[in-house]
DNA sequence: CAACAGATCGACT
DNA sequence: GTCGATCTGTTGA
């Protein structure tokens, strides 16, 4: 156990505020095969209209319907066609935005974690990346709108240890290609769970042959 | 250590 | 048909 439960009302901010609320948080997802609790060192924000780089920018569409729900709520994403990622939905009001959950350490369920992802390198005990964080915590798109702040939910977001402002880094965003100029990527300084920066682009596809 | 290509599904043009 | 809020293994400095 770690905190209280957040409530809607404390989450329905600015991502960019939203954001630096959620590093130190522990986010908790129950499955079939047990519980893992993530604490989040590292998170993005996504503002939605204003945002180039955000999937609601051009606007409401099946996928993105949850980030203009209330706030609280997980936003999933298939990506990549083998990956999916979590959100956490700020805004309300008709202001879509959300934050991404990018990395975190495990505190509880370790060996549920290590099960579900046995390639992990090196420390198990590390959600390096959003992708991964999704697995360890067992969030596929079953997982996609549900309440974070509901008791009852399998995925659930508590408040964790405060973290020192002094500790939090900023800087642009991984992977995005557009707003690279906007330090939206939030970081607790130090963790061993933060992600490398690589740099969003174009990527031509080649070797057109087989 | 840094950089790149491949994998693979659904949303959007 | 193209490209993506990615990860991993491989290659090269």
């Amino acid at each position: 156990m770690t905190g209280r439960q957040f409530t809607r009302r404390e989450l329905a901010l600015d991502p960019v505020e939203l954001s630096t609320l959620l590093l130190g948080a522990v986010i908790e997802a129950t499955g079939p095969d047990g519980t893992v609790a993530v604490r989040l060192v590292e998170v993005e924000a996504y503002r939605g209209l204003d945002d180039p780089a955000s999937h609601c920018y051009r606007g409401q569409t099946p996928r993105n319907a949850v980030m203009w729900g209330p706030a609280g709520h997980l936003y999933v994403y298939f990506v990549y066609g083998m990956h999916f990622c979590a959100n956490v939905v700020g805004t309300e009001d008709g202001q879509p935005g959300a934050v991404l959950l990018r990395a975190g350490e495990v505190v509880s369920g370790a060996d549920i974690a290590k099960a579900r992802r046995p390639s992990a390198r090196g420390n198990g005990e590390l959600a390096k990346g959003p992708a991964i964080l999704t697995s360890v915590l067992g969030i596929d798109k079953a997982e996609n709108g549900v309440d974070l702040t509901d008791p009852a939910s399998p995925v659930r977001l508590y408040t964790g240890e405060r973290v020192p402002e002094s500790s939090i880094r900023s800087g642009p965003r991984v992977g995005v290609a557009m707003a690279m100029d906007t330090p939206w990527r939030f970081w607790i300084d130090g963790s061993p769970a933060v992600s490398t920066y690589r740099r969003g682009g174009k990527r031509r596809a080649s070797a057109p042959g087989r």
